[in-house]
DNA sequence: TCTGGGGTCCTAGGACCC
DNA sequence: TCTGGGGTCCTAGGACCC
């Protein structure tokens, strides 16, 4: 292991190469990019007076957290007054949403100089094989030297990286090199590197999962590949047991693939505590189903099962779901069905008088082109609730989005005004976590 | 005062079909 | 003597990830 301090660099630098390459040696191809502390460092970024602070992205709930802040303990998903709490000195500022969007996009930009294969996972984070990129620009772990370097030069953030022969194992590493390194692992010291660390990293060990282990003993990652598949099973299930073994040991079989779409689509929205009365139904599912069929017309989607989440006080929360026979992409239809199952929700949980949360998904997703969903609907369709028809009603809902793409969302609202005021975190930030569709 | 919003995948039971 | 086996789809819930 070394350590590289860089002139004139504020962040610190580091560089661990888990053994150093011999002459033949395989390199690892796949890496693994991880903004660091991303909305954080983007605020520390556009304001140098909050650098070398503790700061945290968010209003009720921290949504980032500087590497200052996570030194006290604070982390991102955490209410703001526990924050506070470990954190007195935390200084909360307002997200810069747009800025997240155009220089995440440029970090990847960035990353696709060098190979076509990026797999983007979230606004901050991607996997790269790098592997036929090599007679262009030198082995993986030079790749990801010049990456951080641009990245840092070009953008002005720091960015980890993970190289290895799997993705999973090129994530770990990048956690590992967290903050603003580089880890590379190189062929044949793979068990070295894993066994030490702890099981809480292997992807799909959370909170839980990560009870149960301990609870026989199992702590590291070493600890888990030596355990047995029927002890394993019966701590955690034979699902989840055999995909751990295979992590464990280094067998990930998933390859990096650029592109993909989703599987579903949906919004939810907390409310705090209110009453579900069918005026806030009515209103808060038609902003929702608004948003979320619109987001499957522009994608050229539909979906067959439309799912409700409604939550009560305390968290605990129940899905509702219905599987009808043509895809739904209007925005009527939707809130017809998600209504429909809400009601259903609350009548089969009678005892409850609020909810905090309310939510839609679709999933079952079908590919549609525009031409085809405004087909008309058949009359003896018998999901078809009503007049306007399902052909009606994307045409009115596609004349909205158009209208829209013209002069912006807000120009033809579904939602009132009540709603919007009190919606808690602008959409946005909804839109940032929005994958690709 | 229990905490945002967008997702993925798995499990288990039941209905239904052959 | 109540009764095989396999497959698919749907529904509800839960764990997990960013």
């Amino acid at each position: 292991m070394r350590t590289l301090d860089r002139a004139g660099a504020a962040a610190r630098v580091t560089e661990r190469a888990f053994v150093s390459l011999g002459p033949m040696a395989a390199s690892p191809a796949i890496l693994h990019a991880d903004l660091d502390a991303f909305y954080a460092s983007v605020e520390q970024l556009l304001d140098p007076s909050l650098r070398g602070k503790p700061i945290a992205v968010g209003g009720g709930v921290v949504l980032a957290a500087s590497y200052e802040a996570k030194r006290h303990g604070v982390s991102s998903g955490m209410p703001a007054g526990r924050a506070r709490e470990r954190c007195p000195g935390l200084e909360f500022v307002g997200g810069h949403f747009a800025e997240y969007r155009r220089l995440g996009d440029q970090v990847m930009a960035i990353l696709g100089d060098f190979t076509d294969l990026v797999q983007r996972i979230s606004i901050d984070e991607a996997f790269m094989d790098v592997g036929g990129s090599r007679r262009l620009f030198g082995e993986p772990a030079q790749i990801a030297r010049t990456i951080r370097a641009r990245v840092r030069e070009e953008v002005g953030l720091p960015i980890s990286i993970g190289a290895a022969g799997t993705r999973h194992l090129a994530k770990i590493a990048s956690q590992v090199a967290k903050p603003d390194g580089l880890v590379v692992v190189e062929v044949g010291r793979e068990r070295e590197f894993l066994d030490p660390l702890p099981v809480s990293l292997v992807w799909g060990v959370g909170p839980a999962t990560e009870a149960r282990l301990a609870s026989a003993g199992i702590t590291t990652i070493g600890q888990l590949s030596d355990t047995s598949p029927s002890v394993l099973a019966k701590l955690v299930g034979g699902g989840l047991g055999s995909r751990l073994r295979l992590l464990a040991n280094d067998e990930d079989p998933r390859v990096v693939r650029s592109g993909g779409r989703g599987r579903s689509v949906g919004a939810q929205s907390a409310l705090g505590r209110v009453a579900p009365t069918a005026e806030l139904r009515a209103e808060v599912l038609g902003h929702l189903a608004d948003r979320v069929a619109g987001r499957l017309r522009k994608a050229d989607r539909a979906g067959r099962t439309v799912t409700v989440r409604v939550r009560f006080p305390g968290m605990r929360s129940v899905t509702r779901s219905l599987t009808v026979e043509e895809p739904v992409a209007s925005t009527l239809t939707l809130r017809e069905v998600s209504e429909q199952l809400v009601a259903q929700a609350l009548t089969d949980n009678g005892g409850e008088w609020e909810v905090t949360l309310l939510g839609i998904s679709v999933s079952n997703l079908i590919e549609q082109a525009s031409v085809q969903l405004e087909l008309p609907v058949a009359d003896d369709d018998p999901h078809r609730t009503g007049s306007p028809t399902g052909a009606a009603r994307l045409a009115l809902d596609r004349s909205v989005d158009a209208v829209r793409e013209r002069f912006g969302t807000g120009s033809v609202a579904y939602a009132t005004p009540a709603f919007s005021e009190r919606g808690a975190v602008p959409d946005e930030f909804r839109e940032l976590a929005e994958r690709d569709s």
